[in-house]
DNA sequence: CCTACCGATCGGTAGG
DNA sequence: CCTACCGATCGGTAGG
């Protein structure tokens, strides 16, 4: 009933308490799934009560809100030096290659994987979260990607006249088939290496194909495939 | 007691109930998704009793089962006409444009949509399941094309020398970028027409630049995009 | 005796 | 912060 009661003895701070919270619950979701997991597991895993977990977030679902748009967060800006490395080499098409590794690497690691599986099954109760994920994550990286296409379309590295179009199609060469597997499948099975190399190669090649400027190519890569 | 009661009088022959039953079953799980849809209204919306349904699917993940191989197998051969007129066309770059068209219509309806969101969602649960759907219907329409693609590759209409990677290149970049907004948005809203046209000129553009023998696009296709 | 079906209800669990 | 508990729901089953 009174106020004077000293606010650092009753447990950690909830600043701490918070991203913990989120990582618990994260790491629980990711491994049971949404509807497998309960409220009272992230709060015990989290040394928390269940009331305090429901004083922090009201719901489940918005619980789920949360952890994405914290995870959305952290990772705002983990492509933005790869993105901008494309401008940097001295070769666009090593560049590319380069570029389409990390993407790959980047998309199919087990975490954003997870993460994406788990937006993707509860986006039709939680059409927010997803939307969240998808504005705030996936069209801001393809946004960067696109920025970057039109700078070196404006230094003559490339001849992409829609650099939107340009990035997508990059983009879907490279990582398409891996993620709809990964969708379409019950376990995260890395996609094996070499599979996924001969794929990158073989985007950089069409994406070059349309995009990189002849005096460019035949000057770097043999013209038979 | 008698064994002359005429079995006629006791319910519908199993065999049209059992269509039937699938029939309603996809359809509310379309609607309300997995979990939202209790097996109690699936036996309502079809007419009979909870036990009888039991009775033919034991559990909820059996009639999952029973009605995503069902709807498998009834679309086992809607894509073969489509990819057989890719051999058919006289000229190759208007051939592959309407094979295009027609790929989008197909992934693209909200039924194919729906299924593959439903199968997702349960993937994790139920990876037998989508285990089902990814060999008997997308890699084997994914092996159809990449049969075409070889055969165009012998007539010398294509430049082609890996069939399978450009029938996988071909696909993701005509349809990656519309199924990844709809697996990550809670609604099925059907992809702007105009936007998905430019989608399929971009990708048969971007295709035929990397696959289309030189001598057969300059004739039929202005050199400049 | 059998098959197909129904009304009723159980045990167990989840969010709150 | 915890224990105890609620109203509701659902997959699956048993008696007739």
């Amino acid at each position: 009933m009174t106020t004077s009661d000293s606010p650092r003895r009753r447990g950690r701070p909830p600043g701490a308490t918070v991203a913990e919270l989120l990582d618990v619950a994260r790491t629980t979701f990711l491994e049971r799934g949404f509807a497998g997991t309960t409220m009272e597991a992230v709060a015990v895993a989290a040394g928390v009560s269940k009331s305090s977990l429901y004083q922090v977030y009201p719901s489940k679902d918005e619980l789920l809100r949360a952890v994405v748009a914290d995870w959305v967060d952290r990772g705002q800006d983990a492509m933005r030096p790869h993105v901008q490395a494309l401008l940097s080499g001295p070769e666009i098409h090593a560049a590319l290659l380069t570029f389409v590794r990390t993407l790959q690497a980047s998309i199919l690691s087990a975490d954003v994987l997870g993460m994406r599986r788990l937006i993707a099954s509860e986006a039709s109760r939680c059409p927010a979260v997803a939307a969240l994920y998808l504005e705030n994550s996936w069209r801001r990286n393809l946004a960067m990607l696109t920025e970057v296409m039109a700078e070196l379309n404006r230094r003559g590295s490339l001849l992409a006249p829609d650099p939107a179009s340009a990035a997508e199609q990059l983009v879907w060469l490279a990582v398409g088939a891996a993620l709809n597997d990964s969708d379409l499948s019950g376990a995260i099975h890395p996609v094996e290496a070499e599979r996924l190399e001969l794929v990158a190669v073989a985007a950089v090649e069409t994406f070059s194909s349309r995009y990189v400027p002849q005096s460019l190519t035949t000057s770097n890569r043999p013209r038979q495939p």
